[in-house]
DNA sequence: ATAGGGTTAG
């Protein structure tokens, strides 16, 4: 099969780290160096040979050849990222988007992106708007703010005009840097060239000025959205509240609630906004208090989540008041707000983060036996612990079980690897070679980190076939 | 867009 020669080919040290590489990249690696072959050329106007090759598009292949390109090649990386990202059926993910920043290295050379518009002058090619959130979204990953005002000042000589999205990308940038004298004439020019601030240009602004301290800059932009018809919602009143919170006084704060909470509707207090109250509460030590809030909060029939109970739950725990961490479970549950797999599961966690193991571990499995599935987090945080304390065999049988409650997908991919390794260092060969198939089985890669380590292990227990699998090459004969 | 345990494979 032509997909099993391709891995003929790699060198037996990348072989060892890199499992189980799926058909699907597989194929891409040939459209990744087509791209790739057609970057090295250099010819002007790139993007018209990058169209001939007939390829779908992928996060894979778009990140192969910012790979390739990463060693001498960065700026033309930055320019295929930015045509693969104007492709139809294509759109670039955060992660592809923070991925890129590391692979052009944008952070150290920001100056790239005006190389490459100036290539776009130079070489006549059509420049769209699109292209200025490309680079825009750059830079907010690489939170470049600076950079972006200047992106942002380029467009009037391509005859572009930003949006109202673009103007609030870049405004964030600055309001996240403190710098809210830049974030706030940035607004003011949106006004002048009548491009008009929507509710989150003023949330941003209001969040900003809120975070260095600056109450009546505040204040000034939360009279200024009324006088121009943008009505305050829940969402900044409880950016006001938040701030209140944690400058002001809590009876200035129980004021503003109450006003919420006559006014409802768009204004009315959501969950986010009494969760975050009941956690400040929790952080001043008045768990009391906090429960007060959340009476208040089903009084207003607004159901607390997840976040709202680990806040609570995590608080009892630091005082050693576990049963009231029970009792709080129980009353959630009962009204409906949140199930016991999530609450008990964030007992789990505050539990071992106070190191509290046993109390955790014996929760756990109480879960597990009585039919209440553990989340992600607490699986993974009991696993790791159980590895941490040398007792790797309880880890995996822990692992095991929550197998046969058919909780797996709960289980990080990480864990398997620190768990198969830690069975083959203490020389279990027989329950690594288990855990080995069950991660085949499943699909779970070896992390690369452990993955020289484990395979050394397993040839040493002499289990060829599973050291070929793992390795992701078939044992074939030519190999 | 406002709260937040640890994050997917790229």
């Amino acid at each position: 099969m032509a997909l099993f020669r391709i891995s003929y080919v790699r060198s037996s040290s990348f072989r060892l780290k890199i499992p189980a590489l799926s058909t699907l990249q597989l194929s891409t690696v040939s459209s990744a160096d087509l791209f790739y072959g057609h970057l090295q050329k250099n010819i002007g106007n790139v993007e018209k040979t990058l169209a001939t090759v007939k390829t779908k598009l992928d996060s894979g292949c778009v990140n192969q050849v910012l790979h390739k390109c990463s060693f001498e090649l960065s700026q033309m990386g930055l320019r295929f990222f930015i045509w693969a990202g104007r492709q139809p059926n294509y759109r670039h993910s955060s992660f592809m988007y923070s991925r890129a920043c590391e692979m052009i290295g944008i952070h150290g050379r920001p100056g790239l992106l005006f190389n490459v518009i100036e290539d776009y002058r130079r070489e006549g090619c059509l420049v769209d708007i699109r292209i200025f959130k490309i680079m825009l979204n750059l830079c907010k990953e690489a939170k470049l703010a600076k950079e972006a005002l200047s992106i942002l000042g380029k467009m009037p000589e391509f005859h572009l005009r930003a949006d109202t999205t673009m103007y609030n990308l870049v405004i964030r940038l600055f309001t996240e840097k403190g710098e809210m004298d830049m974030a706030m004439e940035l607004m003011k020019e949106m006004d002048s060239v009548d491009i008009h601030p929507n509710m989150i240009t003023y949330i941003s602004l209001l969040k900003g000025f809120c975070d260095v301290g600056r109450w009546e800059d505040a204040y000034g932009v939360f009279e200024a959205m009324k006088e121009k018809g943008c009505e305050p919602n829940t969402v900044v009143y409880s950016v006001l509240l938040n701030a209140a919170s944690r400058h002001g006084t809590m009876e200035k704060l129980m004021e503003v609630l109450e006003e919420m909470e006559k006014h409802g509707g768009t204004r009315g207090p959501n969950t986010v906004t009494y969760t975050s109250i009941i956690q400040r509460l929790c952080e001043l030590g008045q768990p009391q208090e906090a429960l007060k809030i959340l009476d208040r909060m089903e009084e207003y029939g607004c159901a607390p989540n997840r976040v709202t109970v680990s806040s609570l739950i995590k608080e009892f725990c630091k005082n050693g008041h576990v049963e009231e961490a029970y009792k709080l479970i129980d009353r959630v549950v009962a009204r409906g707000g949140a199930s016991y797999g999530d609450c008990y599961s964030s007992l789990v966690v505050s539990l071992v983060k106070m190191k509290k193991i046993a109390e955790a571990e014996e929760l756990f499995r109480n879960m597990l036996a009585n039919g209440v599935k553990p989340d992600g987090v607490a699986c993974t945080l009991v696993i790791k612990e159980l590895c941490l304390e040398e007792r790797v065999l309880d880890g995996f049988n822990l692992c095991n079980e929550v197998d046969r409650n058919g909780y797996l997908s709960s289980i990080d991919s990480d864990v398997y690897s620190l768990l198969l390794v830690g069975l083959c260092e203490h020389d279990h060969s027989v329950d690594a070679a288990k855990l080995a198939r069950l991660m085949l089985k499943k699909g779970i890669r070896l992390k690369p980190y452990y993955a020289e380590s484990i395979i050394k292990h397993l040839k040493k227990f002499g289990d060829q076939e599973l050291v070929m699998n793992l390795g992701g090459i078939r044992n074939d004969k030519q190999n």
